[in-house]
DNA sequence: TTTAGTATTGAGAATTAATCTCAATAAAAT
DNA sequence: ATTTTATTGAGATTAATTCTCAATACTAAA
């Protein structure tokens, strides 16, 4: 694992008086090597067949920790099951679904994000994050 | 009830053969009458303290009716549980919803919306819905 | 490197919003 | 009024997620 990634997960962790288990730089790894939007049983069904055992709670707890610290982002995209993809260091997107296939695209507008921090000063409304999702039927699907 | 959602109501139910029973009216009345946005339970308990006893079932089928015919917009805040709102006629508007207290703001930005769209037609996207939603803090909490 | 102290893990139980089942009932059609 | 068809409700079920707690693994001090 990247040596950089490593260190701001270690300090993260001393700070909360965590500690660095197998388990926890197991689930970290294996979010930065495959970058989809996955579900957690995804991740414990993948550590599983590497060889890695870490239980379904470790990982609900994993995921939920590195969230806490912006590791990663959580989805929800409205089936029940949350998603996470890896987010550290890389760019702001949001994320249109088609509901037909499930495909995920990502789609980027700064337009939109500075009209959005716009409105929020407006309304004295200090934002920590934000959801913008698309629904609608991917061009595959329209054919 | 209005005539003309009551006879909206009566045209969307005979087109899907179903049936106008007093529970789905009491739904659709209850959900007209008190504009916020609910949860079934809330809604479920509500109609029984009017003494218009429909069981949770029915309301849980009754809201997937109303939404699916656009009468209805449900809302997922992430902490598992869903809301309705009241939509029918009203303009669209997305929400703000604060992450201390739990208050939902709604706002309104043509510019989003417009780029929203452009980006549909740009990526060749047939958008149907969207989720817009911003967590922050209120101007209330930050006091 | 032992030890003591503290946090973590995993297996399965618990939780909880939402959905399903199906016999009794109510609405619509004839 | 009778027949046909859909609906209801109580409680069981589902499924993602969270919780429990005894056994285990880190960490840092001695
Ligand atoms: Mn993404
Ligand atoms: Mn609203
Ligand atoms: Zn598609
Ligand atoms: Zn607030």
């Amino acid at each position: 694992m990247d040596k950089k990634i490593l260190n701001k997960f270690k300090a993260v962790l001393k700070k909360e008086q965590l500690k660095l288990t197998k388990q926890r730089h197991a689930v970290l790894a294996n979010m930065i090597k495959s970058k989809g939007h996955r579900e957690c049983d995804e991740i414990y069904d993948q550590l599983k067949s590497n060889g890695e055992n870490v239980s379904r709670a470790t990982v609900y707890r994993t995921v939920a920790i590195l969230e806490k610290y912006g590791f990663l982002r959580k989805l929800e995209l409205g089936d029940g099951r949350a998603r996470y993809e890896y987010k550290l260091g890389l760019d702001h997107h949001d994320h249109m679904v088609c509901i037909e296939c499930g495909q995920i695209i990502e789609f980027v507008n700064s337009e939109i994000e500075l009209l959005q921090d716009k409105i929020c000063i407006d309304m004295n409304f200090k934002l920590v994050r934000h959801i913008h999702q698309l629904f609608g039927v991917c061009e595959i699907c329209q054919n």
